[in-house]
DNA sequence: CTGTTAGCGCGTTCAT
DNA sequence: ATGAACGCGCTAACAG
């Protein structure tokens, strides 16, 4: 028995096909339509035949379903937010990249957004996410470290959870949810640890913006470990490198110059550390490992063609992503969940044994 | 005169706010409640008072508009999609970042889609792109060259556009529509006249998959002008880098050790250049550029960074993705439009002057 | 200027 | 197993 409509024209009607048009090309009613394409209330109860009428009608108009028409019925999408600082930052794009890779697995589809490390953008689009309703958001930037700030966004995610949204954060956004925590304490511990096994007394770091919570939590796994190994780290050897490339290297420059003694540097992230990497290299004259160890931090995919070849953190960073996607994949729970992923050192040649005597004579620029 | 209903609590109700919630609160209908937060119609028709209460009642509820409702009503929405291989890929991640800005400073959503290379998926999520209503797409990846799926590309364009939407492409992807150009074959032949200049004369390429349309095109540029300098480049002397880093470093090693006279590699991107550079350094023991110059291209962020430093193409990623977006700003057309953007040589030291005789003795390992 | 009404397209009872 | 009817939340006529 051949459809109903054996010649109608395949031609689609002008603007978006509807499900009464499926319908009505396979001359039975919407509702059938519908359970034939989505197999609803549980089991698939529509008949062979009609069934496949249905499907056949729907590929031959290129039917896709209304997606916010079938959000309004439903109460519910498949779209679930991300919000980084910035897709171009690798670090960001790392992350992302893993939890796409799961939504994908699962059907979801993301939206991205990016905050141009903007807090007030961060709370807008966290609002403009649960007008789309999505069904949940990624908070993968850095927390920041602001009272006033903090507040405005427990407000805003309290809101989204009342209207049934899950939020998971990576890294600690001083909200209770459900949360993927890097070890960047623990990480920044190792870097300092590694550096002093290989003799380093005299330590600098290059930090970034401190209103970060990533890097506080950086920051001050640096600082314990080295309070723990009895050198404390004067405010002067601390600076900020801006979390971006040049401003790192601006800082480097400025930092060495003003502490000609220090022959490890700590640099809070990979991307700052090609920065200094510049600065000792071509501003400075001086050798590394040789004249200057430099450990970096997330050892993005990079690390390894630096010049020279950069020591540093690693950060799972796609597991990262990944993980966060799957917290959604389950649901939010009753209590907050906390995935905790390790940090592991990753020995490139940007970090060597201290030179023996401060003041080497075979540095010539020294 | 007071809202009327003075003491209402402000505890919100289980579940989103609806407007008709808010224009209760604040006494007035919903259409007048729509009107005072939307101000349709084109003019805010609403009067003061009322427009300050729906406007209380909206904030003290924490009210935002559900977008798939609003989209159903009228018909349209504020999403665009954005289709690129792979955000982890610095080069897709530049482009996106370029597309989010102005996607952001007009108000617009993105729905990010990563294909991971995959044509059946591109396929899948300029269909979902469709079913969500999505205003445009960018089709950032690559093109495919291959006569079936451009086909079928082609339907999913034809049926997306039916239904209004507004397809803008980042390179050629075999149908017509507005498109944004970066000079891939002028950018190649850019840099084979580079090293053409410096006196090389024996050519290698770092290829990628040739089902791509930017490899195919780059590779071309680089033919063309090889040819038009009289040095045809034999079969011999291109290999596939994959597009990967590592893929790269393997190739370059086996097109060095087949064709130890070459003097100058063409790498068809940055990514590959970075494991070629690797390949020559850590695995043949070959200078660069004393022994072999590179070159790259896009010019991805990190190109300055490796050792020695990337000589390049310079493509305006950021550019291309924020032209992309502001075409469909502006709109479909008519007639399709083409934006151009043009390449640019960017010398670093990975070039330099061809030896002066192959067999250079001062070459250790050769 | 403001309220009333009628859809937008789909899922989902409730009948049949 | 299938169809009719209602409602999701909002905007866009249409009155007044």
């Amino acid at each position: 028995m051949p459809t109903p409509t054996p010649d109608a024209p395949v031609t689609r009607p002008a603007g978006p096909v509807t499900l009464q048009q499926v319908a009505e090309r396979a001359g039975v009613s919407s509702a059938t339509a519908s359970r034939a394409l989505h197999g609803s209330s549980g089991t698939r109860i529509v008949g062979e035949e009609l069934r496949r009428r249905v499907q056949d009608a729907a590929r031959e108009l290129r039917y896709v379903s209304n997606a916010p028409a079938q959000a309004l019925a439903r109460s519910t999408t498949s779209v679930v937010g991300v919000v980084v600082h910035d897709v171009a930052d690798p670090y960001f794009a790392a992350i992302a990249a893993g939890a796409m890779g799961v939504a994908r697995e699962h059907g979801l589809l993301v939206m991205l957004a990016a905050t141009f490390r903007d807090p007030e953008l961060e709370l807008d689009y966290l609002a403009r996410l649960r007008a789309q309703r999505a069904r949940a958001v990624v908070l993968a930037g850095s927390g920041f470290a602001d009272r006033e700030f903090t507040r405005r966004l427990a407000a805003e995610v309290d809101a989204y959870r009342a209207d049934g949204g899950h939020v998971v954060s990576v890294g600690s956004h001083g909200i209770a949810c459900d949360t993927v925590r890097p070890a960047n304490r623990a990480g920044a511990a190792l870097a300092v640890r590694h550096l002093y096994d290989l003799g380093h007394r005299r330590f600098g770091l290059v930090s970034g913006p401190r209103a970060l919570t990533t890097v506080r939590d950086r920051l001050d796994g640096a600082r314990r470990q080295l309070r723990a190994l009895g050198l404390p780290l004067p405010p002067g050897r601390v600076v900020d490198g801006g979390f971006t490339r040049d401003a790192a290297r601006t800082a480097a420059r400025t930092l060495l110059t003003r502490e000609p003694e220090l022959t490890a540097l700590v640099v809070l992230n990979d991307v700052m550390a090609a920065g200094v990497l510049a600065a000792l290299r071509d501003d400075l004259g001086l050798r590394v490992p040789d004249d200057v160890s430099v450990i970096g931090f997330d050892d993005l995919p990079f690390a390894a063609d630096l010049n020279p070849p950069l020591t540093t953190v690693r950060l799972p960073l796609a597991d990262i992503g990944a993980q966060a996607m799957q917290m959604i994949l389950t649901g939010p729970t009753i209590t907050p969940r906390t995935v905790d992923l390790n940090a592991e050192l990753v020995t490139r040649t940007s970090t060597g044994p201290a030179a023996a005597s401060p003041g080497d004579p075979s540095n010539p620029k020294r």
